[in-house]
DNA sequence: AAGGAATTCAAACACGTGTTTGAGATATGA
DNA sequence: TCATATCTCAAACACGTGTTTGAATTCCTT
């Protein structure tokens, strides 16, 4: 599971071949029928097991009524940049397969949006409602969550085109924070103001 | 080279085939190889067919110096959506080949980039500096840029996945208005936000 | 230690893919 | 009209894929 998950992450669901990851893996082929069933169980498996030990090791930070929003925000952002840039210690590839599903939505999508992104995106959403104060309206708070997400997403999804635009995204932790504050500015600025004008 | 850029848009080039490819144009399997010399020939012909026309046709909206920048972004913005989101009648499918090229890259988006994106990318530059007014360092702007082209991509590549929180990117040509208005006021307010602060 | 279940293995299977073939049809120009 | 170049066609080829097989091996319980 551990080739496995790594090559997924690596090359997506298609591409990524059996046999290259029970050669990585130095299992049979046959072991993957056996205890999977299938190359979409075991990928299944994969998902799963990497997300559910990702949502335990590194939870999302709480946003407590108090906190400054503003730096919630950037904790936030901060984080899901780590998540999808950099290889993580404990869980090099969830990220990156959550990246891949946006990309190419396989049967699992629906799974990883119930169970890793609507909660990531609840406690977004709780953060853009302190930071809009009075304009705050449901629908309102949902499209600023989405603004911020697809901010951090798009440096992932769309790193082939920033690095021939001269703007590479990070690929080391040290490098994101500085990423993360720009985008946490800019993001703040344009939800605040709706708040502003109601 | 219709039937091609359709299947190509809609499946992408690893997963339309050739076989189908044909029987859709009512040609024999053998006519890709006679005249574009592979797959790859074939889909970079029709790239490059496309993008052609689709730059004389619906050339990007330019800058003049005057013009009220605000609005610009909101002509630009709305443009971008429409490319991406809405099948058009002339270029169907440009839009959704670039798409695709930002999500999983092939040979062609050097090309592309070069083509289309930059100079896309260089007329919004002008108008962020225009709304940065003082703070208008060469970096901040291409920053600003690149956060715009997010807000706007992420609606196609995250497609899937608003659609399950509630948030359906628009499909009618009517109805990106109301979306590119959103993106807008929040893009403006984080744009002048550097501006204000320096 | 013996029997039986669980697991592993190399090999083959079925299918889809892009590509190639070589003969046939069609258009072009003298 | 005829010869040549251009194009079309159905069929087959070569290869990669996920899956399946049935025997061999390992592991656990009795």
């Amino acid at each position: 599971m551990d080739a496995a998950g790594r090559l997924f992450a690596a090359k997506g669901f298609e591409e990524a071949n059996v046999r290259e990851i029970c050669r990585a893996a130095g299992v049979n082929i046959a072991a993957v029928r056996h205890h999977f069933g299938s190359k979409e169980g075991l990928y299944r498996a994969v998902v799963v097991r990497s997300h559910k030990g990702f949502l335990e090791q590194e939870p999302f930070p709480k946003f407590e009524a108090g906190d400054d929003p503003a730096v919630a925000l950037e904790r936030a952002i901060e984080q899901m940049l780590r998540i999808m840039l950099v290889r993580r210690g404990a869980h090099p590839y969830a990220g990156q397969l959550i990246s891949r599903e946006l990309r190419s939505p396989t049967a699992v999508l629906d799974e990883l949006v119930e169970n890793v992104m609507k909660p990531l995106r609840c406690e977004l959403e709780r953060i853009v409602a302190a930071l809009l104060g009075g304009a705050n309206s449901p629908r309102l708070r949902g499209q600023c969550a989405n603004f911020v997400i697809g901010l951090c997403v798009f440096h992932d999804l769309g790193k082939e085109a920033l690095k021939r635009f001269g703007y590479p995204p990070p690929e080391r932790a040290a490098d994101v924070p500085k990423l993360a504050g720009l985008i946490t500015k800019f993001a703040l600025s344009g939800i605040v103001g709706f708040a502003a004008r109601g």
